[in-house]
DNA sequence: ACCTGAACACCGTTCAAGT
DNA sequence: ACCTGAACACCGTTCAAGT
């Protein structure tokens, strides 16, 4: 007789184009929410209208919130990693990886704060295999793949987080430039003697491209792994 | 009269080594607080209570928890980082920085958790500018200077951060050694074809040592910037 | 000017009750 | 087995009222 009740009630919701609830369909509305609304917007409240149930349905299926933020992030990051294409060198390849994570993080700015926040092991796995491949194919000896790995990882993760707490500005926008420039002015007016270095910096961030700078910075830690190879270049 | 009674009371406090309350007074019993029980611990009825008033008076002096936490590391860092002493060249200079930011997050793991979620600007500047006048005594091209700068303060700081999240390991600890002999075997049964870099790197998290690593992390970068200069060694 | 603490508008999470 | 939604135990913040 239950049984019938449920079949009929799953019956009833297939055909309002309402599917049952599940874990994937949770997380899923969570990672709408979040790209639309922010991290503030994701309350399991705000989660249940949106899949008109109650808030205690949702424990059903996930045990709190720090585990959907989890999942959250490891189906965006496993969706999107595979999309990043293959190139000739390890070095190519190697900005592909930092360009498709800045960009990744860049459209999900909660997950970037979510990537250092509470890295998800899985999430963080697949990035670092990623580079690490391309680490391999550079001949970095074995004994210093995993420091190369590392470093990259952690710059190319911590540098596109930032650019997105910035404020999904990859394209240069009026906004942007005119906040460089009132940082710029803040910076030259520090006290000289206090401050000689970053004064001085205020220079070249008039001239600043979040992009190129990103890459610049890539190429400094790649320019530090060729050192141990041995100089040899690999492009 | 009313000035007579405040004074009364400003009297009567003194007396009991009850100070008025004050921002730094405030910032100071939160960082205590944050210090012994952790972001989760930092409620403004638990800073009120410690101060021996009401919620309500603590926004008087602050406008709110965002704010309070800004301070808080505004403080931390600058009794901090003084405290780094100055070495003879520019590469131990930096080791010691490094080693300086590692130490301080370890010893205030909200410290690096803020730093990256909603960074202080001052606390940042007084970091940046620290390595980046190292980074200019290392002879590197003024054009080069921001990258570099930009690239060891952001590998610091997240490296740190992260250490300090996996719980004040820094002295070798048996809970740590047990936890990487167990992220080693995880990483050891992935999947060879999925995962062929990072179960060849389980390896060496064996021999893993936080600090060395860390460190080897610093040189990798400065090999970088190294080579910028030309390959000039600067020990 | 500065402090008090009840009250407001939220949270995440639980759980008895339903189907 | 799965869903419901009121209720619990908190939050940050405000504000009328005090001194």
């Amino acid at each position: 007789m239950l049984g019938a009740m449920a079949k009929a009630k799953a019956k009833q919701r297939s055909e309002r184009r309402e599917e049952a609830l599940s874990r994937e369909r949770i997380v899923e509305a969570a990672i709408e929410i979040l790209d639309a609304q922010g991290e503030a917007g994701l309350t399991f409240r705000a989660l249940a209208t949106r899949l008109a149930t109650g808030p205690g349905a949702l424990y059903w299926h996930i045990s709190n919130k720090e585990e959907l933020l989890v999942a959250a992030c490891d189906v965006v990051v496993a969706n999107t990693l595979p999309e990043i294409s293959a190139r000739a060198t390890p070095r190519k390849a190697l900005h592909g990886i930092a360009l498709g994570v800045f960009e990744m993080l860049d459209a999900h700015p909660w997950l970037g704060a979510e990537l250092v926040r509470n890295p998800s092991p899985t999430a963080m796995l697949q990035i670092f295999e990623r580079i690490g491949r391309q680490v391999q194919a550079l001949k970095v000896p074995e004994r210093a793949q995993f420091t190369a790995a590392t470093v990259l990882g952690s710059y190319i993760i911590s540098e596109s987080r930032q650019n997105a707490a910035n404020g999904r500005l990859y394209n240069p926008s009026p906004d942007r430039t005119e906040f460089l420039e009132q940082l710029a002015a803040q910076w030259q007016a520090l006290d000289p003697d206090a401050f000689p270095f970053t004064r001085n910096a205020a220079k070249q961030l008039r001239e600043h491209d979040d992009r190129a700078e990103f890459l610049a910075g890539v190429d400094l830690i790649l320019a530090g792994i060729g050192a141990s190879v041995g100089g040899a270049r690999h492009d």
